[in-house]
DNA sequence: GTAGATTTTAAGCAAAATTTAAGGTTCTGT
DNA sequence: ACAGAACCTTAAATTTTGCTTAAAATCTAC
């Protein structure tokens, strides 16, 4: 899951990338209004977090210009006012959830979940094969057996078991688990996909991941 | 105790506070689904009740999306309908028990009690693998053996055994063991585990606490 | 106000994770 | 069958992260 944060300060910047990276969500901050509408609108995110005092462009003029475009992404602003106008001034320039500053971090969580809800129903249990992802424990089993995994190889392997029946393209993959936009010359990829395989292999669960020639991999439904 | 009340009628949620309170209960209402589920995933409640026509989300929809995060809380829900199909369909949703309107003050009362009953029982102990923590008399044992913990590590312990088979990342820990907001830059959790894991260490409770690199810390199930 | 306990900061170290790079292998189209 | 591309594999270099310790700061009780 990506996520675009636009916001201007740096204490609470870092702060919100950290945490949600935490959660396994690739993010990306940007911190004035303008190169962030670009951002959002260039890009393949699965949800904003836009502040609400912005300089270069108001967070209002960020959702407006963005809903134009795109009216299925999930906005949550920040906002530091909390009049009742301000509020839902923001809800009909199309955001579909806020929060106060200062807020509790559990909470913005709260909200992001229930924005990505549909896409997040994966929640607690992904499935593949054999091979099973508890994401709350943090936990990989392969029929049965504990499989560990490095955070890189559990965010790989989440992706491509969440992407189940479809390939992820090498540029997908990069975007997604890596958070990287322009590095064509890279094989991290390939040696990501060989530390897994191998570990799997070792508990039974090999030709899990699938190559497609030119394209990227897949884990093909049963 | 704390109960969240989400029940969109003023006089209703106005009956339930006093009411509520006066047992003791520390009680908070929400006018509207949204931002019901939102307090209710974000925040540590004992207990739901949730009224079954709601403005913005309804009260199957919060259930449901509750339940995804959070398979233990219990739910009342306060239903005008009493048709059998509506009870049952909202029992699914994952409720645990429902109350016509217009109801008795009692006989919620008594339901909540029922409700409360079993989580209560197991409210004050926790346990894990050979550690035994009493809330209540502030004391902790391993494998029998008293081990004296300060607050803080009380509290850090308290927090990892609570969330016991799924990992608390970093930001959560200090959101909720030290009520910070925003300090990315600390290693006071790094420290206070060592802590904690010497003083299990001496008492024979060692690889309790387990680190999941690049995210946070887990005490596993067994 | 002082001693002792508790909490926090800071820094060096060790281990693990990630990335790079290079040579080997397999596949594809001609 | 061949050349070139795409992919696999491995090992070594680099970077990140967490562990540990000691000392400084803060709190608490007498």
């Amino acid at each position: 899951m990506r996520i675009l944060v636009i916001e201007d300060e740096p204490g609470i910047a870092g702060f919100l990338k950290e945490g949600l990276e935490e959660e396994c969500f690739a993010v990306d901050v940007v911190n004035n209004g303008r190169e962030g509408l670009a951002m959002a609108l260039s890009s393949d995110y699965d949800l904003l977090v836009v502040d609400w005092l912005l300089p270069g462009l108001s967070g209002v003029e960020i959702c407006r210009q963005f809903r134009k475009e795109n009216a299925q992404v999930p906005i949550i602003f920040l906002t530091a006012k909390d009049t009742l106008d301000d509020v839902i001034f923001g809800l009909e320039s199309g955001a579909d959830d806020y929060i106060k500053k200062p807020f509790a971090f559990e909470e913005l969580l709260a909200r992001i979940r229930v924005q990505l809800r549909s896409s997040a129903s994966e929640g607690s249990l992904l499935e593949a094969d054999g091979v099973e992802m508890n994401l709350a424990a943090h936990r990989v089993t392969c029929n049965g057996k504990d499989v560990s995994l490095t955070p890189k190889e559990f965010a790989l392997l989440e992706y491509l078991i969440h992407n189940k029946g479809s390939v992820c393209t090498r540029s997908r993959i990069i975007e997604h688990v890596w958070d990287i936009q322009f590095d064509a010359d890279t094989s991290v990829i390939d040696v990501y996909v060989n530390f897994l395989r191998k570990k799997l292999d070792v508990s039974g669960c090999s030709d899990l991941i699938e190559t497609v020639r030119g394209v990227g991999y897949v884990i093909r439904e049963r």
